[in-house]
DNA sequence: TCTGGGGTCCTAGGACCC
DNA sequence: TCTGGGGTCCTAGGACCC
């Protein structure tokens, strides 16, 4: 017996969250701007209407604001947030098993309702009724068939919001008339691809040899086609995972031709990337800096560089994150041609982040072990920890050694309460 | 010292999503 | 002139280990 997945989002959701305590803005073409207030990210239906495309720049639709009235925002997370909450609450009501996807979607477990159009159409009525929303569910028994259940329900008025293809029937109705880039996981490129072969449609897809598949794309292409014939390979997740990454970019109207310029850009992203690390209580393993040229110019010379490094020891400290970000942004910084560049585009990316009271009290290996002392200490470990484990040394730095063993094989961490002490 | 197989780990980059 | 920001996952190839 398949479970059935339902896949519940707001309809234009920041759009929504506005008119929500704003009844001028019903019935008007309504946008909200990205963070920087550079192009829509919200559209309204009346300015879907007057075609203004998603992530359309400002500058290019500023006449057609002008002649159509179209009310424009800035994007406010903070009230989107709290819709949001408020918005699963009444899921909650509705289904003990709640997976948060995103600030306007949410993967609902349906398995064991009767009557699953009508628990869901009871369910966008509560939504609207008591927060103001209207939202749209698909429901299959995969999360991909979800998602273009609800897409369909979305495109089309007559299914009244709602689009239960728990039925292979009519899922066989519908997958041959959608069109195989409106699949999610089903981007530009592999769009291209599949084109290429002579895919055009869903139904297509779903049929496809799963070696052919391979061949055209990854390991994602072949879940997706599993996934399009109602097995569910993407599993259910009701609780919220630990977030591995966080990023602080960000474009620059002018051109950064020096590297003083870069840096001081990367600087502010680094301090503001450790506020965000020490507001949620994370330190980083890895950092990275990239910058790139302007992709919009394909005539001008173009470069991106990237470093990555390791923080030793991991830190959510401005200090160190800066420090880290210097030496990643100088290495990927052009050896050739400096002058022909000018970069629009910087950020910090931060990996491997844990608590910060989880953080192992280790450092990573900074130097070979030289000195005596230091022998006698690796002796120690080795003795303690076994021969096969690994163990590495800093030395020669501010702070007091420390010992961690190796993190390759075979794994080991520990904590530093548990080394020797090496003075 | 050389050779090689079977692994893991790491970085850089790509693709996709909201 | 101006054309977003913040995430996840996957892969290729090199480094490294046993």
């Amino acid at each position: 017996m398949k479970r059935p997945i339902a896949i519940s989002d707001s309809a234009n959701f920041y759009v929504s969250a506005e008119r929500i305590f704003d009844p001028t803005l019903k019935n008007v073409p309504v946008i909200v701007l990205s963070n920087n207030d550079g192009c829509a990210v919200a559209r309204s239906d009346e300015a879907k209407a007057l075609g203004i495309r998603m992530g359309e720049p400002l500058h290019l639709i500023r006449d057609k604001i002008a002649a159509h009235g179209v009310r424009v925002f800035s994007s406010n997370y903070t009230l989107y947030g709290d819709i949001s909450r408020r918005v699963v609450e009444v899921y909650e009501d509705f289904t003990p098993n709640v997976e948060i996807y995103s600030i306007d979607e949410c993967f609902l477990d349906f398995t064991g309702f009767k009557d699953r159009v009508a628990h869901a159409r009871a369910m966008r009525s509560e939504v609207l009724q008591r927060i103001g929303v209207p939202v749209r569910v698909g429901i299959a028994s995969s999360k991909t068939l979800a998602k273009c259940a609800n897409d369909v329900a979305k495109k089309n008025p007559i299914f009244a919001g709602v689009l239960d293809m728990m039925d292979e029937a009519l899922a066989d109705l519908i997958l041959p008339m959608v069109p195989v880039g409106d699949i999610w996981g089903v981007g530009r490129q592999t769009q291209k691809k599949l084109h290429g072969v002579g895919i055009h449609t869903a139904a297509e897809l779903r049929d496809m040899p799963l070696r052919q598949a391979r061949a055209v794309g990854t390991v994602v292409l072949e879940r997706t086609i599993l996934e399009l014939q109602g097995e569910a390979c993407l599993s259910f997740d009701e609780v919220e995972p630990q977030r591995k990454g966080m990023a602080v970019t960000r474009s620059s109207g002018t051109p950064m031709t020096d590297f003083d310029t870069l840096f001081q850009a990367i600087t502010a992203h680094a301090t503001r990337a450790a506020e965000k690390l020490r507001r949620h209580g994370l330190v980083a393993g890895t950092l990275t800096v990239f910058y790139h040229t302007n992709r919009h110019r394909p005539d001008r010379p173009q470069y991106s560089g990237s470093r990555s490094t390791r923080m030793m020891p991991m830190s959510s400290d401005t200090f160190d994150l800066v420090e880290a970000a210097r030496r990643c942004a100088q290495a990927a910084w052009p050896k050739a041609h400096v002058g022909t560049f000018g970069f629009t585009k910087a950020g910090v990316l931060l990996d491997d982040l844990v608590r910060l009271e989880d953080r192992p009290q280790t450092l990573f290996d900074v130097a070979r072990p030289k000195s005596a002392a230091l022998m006698t200490a690796l002796d120690q470990v080795n003795d303690r920890f076994g021969k096969k484990t690994m163990v590495l040394a800093s030395e020669g730095m501010q702070r007091p050694w420390q010992l961690r063993a190796d993190h390759r094989s075979p794994r080991y961490t520990t904590r530093m309460s548990d080394l020797p002490v090496v003075r």
